[in-house]
DNA sequence: ATTTATTGATTGTATATACAACTTAATGTT
DNA sequence: AACATTAAGTTGTATATACAATCAATAAAT
């Protein structure tokens, strides 16, 4: 019978997570998380608008906002006419742009939070200096932070900051806010530089990350420029088992 | 006065294209047009939804919906409160291009060579079908080369290649040619994804990457697309140690 | 002079409604 | 049996309305 609740609706009441963003947000949070768990196949029938709207209670609109971002994004296919599908080209997220580990964990339909291991403001080392092509007498600040998603680890960002140039890096509550998120107001990036290895971490690095010795680790390194200073350098440690970096390119 | 009219707006008044195609999508094309032909610069104020309303007596969703779908592809940004403005950012080169690795080895000044390990053809297994979309009775490519780098072994190259779109492949002498080189002739490539991790080899591949156990090795797995049929599928493990990914960005 | 409050402009979201375009399945006709 | 029509379901687009959230400039108060 057409009256019939769609299966895969069952889970679909009150399903949205009930975190302050809009509605079509958490809908296209919830659709993600579907869909990479792997609960939702490629090629798979997605229910339709109508029946969302019915099961969740809210406009055909927001609805339809939803699975056509959905869609522009690579997750989903739609046919007028016939339904809304699983998209076989993977469900992966974000690409280079690992700048907002907050923004693509959220994307996944993961649950992000942080924990600062460290924040303070000193001179630069030489090392450091010549990293950002500072004098080492000049002041940096240097974080530490622990990403996690769905509470386990997910990266280790050390982070050494240009205090000329972010001179309220100190005062930020990086809980709350990426590093990335402040630094792009205070000195809007131009240009940057990655440099990404697979290597071995260290204990103290094994224990943060939660993971075994001699489990390979991904690490990224990266400088950003703003005009011609450096603002920023950091290393991007990530779990091998836990983390991959995933690239489009079309010609 | 707020009442006179923007002087971007000139020019819109009835100047969308005329084509079939819907209101939204004109819009969309007419502020690219702008945006890439220069007439409006970087950083430069758009016409707020209202000015655009009143110019082209279009609702205000419509007008929403062009401006925000071309946010999302980062033509524009928004600052709500603020206004529309033309982003800087062009578009994202493509970085991880380590699709030549001879021309790489060269590139550095290292001398490259490569040893052919296998070069078969048979009928797709089922993981092999799924991941190049096709059946199980199709017939495909295997090859497996390693690549050196002064004499060191730098890439261990798998490969799975869809025979019916590159029916010559099993020919080639990849010896003096890398598959990129003559898949590129076959089927030209227009899309392809990469996704990267770091993983620990097994005993054979350390033995062929002659590394010691529990080196780390940098995978980029890819998968190119030729219009909407997948090429080919290769994994590529790279020794940690003697290995980084590069790639530079800039707005 | 400094701070605070207000106001107007702008974008962000959510909804209800309407109709168009397309697809499949069922129905009717020849 | 073959074809044409109809109906139901689905996505696609366009509009009007409403209110929230943010920002900058202005006005008011201290």
């Amino acid at each position: 019978m057409a009256n019939s609740i769609h299966p895969l609706l069952v889970n679909f009441f009150a399903d949205l997570p009930d975190t302050p963003a809009p509605i079509y947000a958490r809908l296209k949070q919830a659709i993600t998380q579907k869909v990479t768990s792997g609960e939702w196949q490629a090629n798979q029938r997605v229910p339709s608008e109508a029946e969302i709207v019915k099961a969740l209670n809210v406009s055909r609109m927001t609805v339809n906002r939803a699975l056509r971002e959905l869609t522009a994004e690579g997750l989903l296919t739609r046919q007028q006419g016939l339904g809304t599908f699983v998209a076989q080209k993977k469900a992966h997220s974000a690409l280079f742009e690992v700048h907002n580990i907050a923004e693509e964990v959220a994307s996944r339909g993961g649950q992000y939070h942080a924990k600062q291991l460290q924040l303070t403001k000193s001179k630069a080392s030489v090392e450091e200096a010549i990293n950002l092509g500072m004098r080492t007498n000049q002041e940096i600040f240097r974080s530490v932070i622990l990403h996690f998603e769905d509470n386990q680890p997910i990266q280790l960002e050390e982070r050494v900051v240009n205090a000329t140039l972010a001179p309220e890096y100190g005062e930020q509550d990086f809980t709350q806010e990426t590093p990335y998120v402040y630094l792009m107001k205070a000195a809007p990036m131009t240009e940057g530089e990655h440099l990404v290895e697979a290597v071995l971490p260290n204990a103290r690095e094994c224990e943060l990350l939660d993971i075994n010795d001699h489990e390979p680790c991904l690490q990224i390194k990266r400088r950003t420029w703003s005009g011609d200073q450096i603002v920023t350098a950091a290393r991007l440690l990530h779990p091998g088992n836990r983390f991959q970096l995933f690239g489009h390119f079309s010609s």
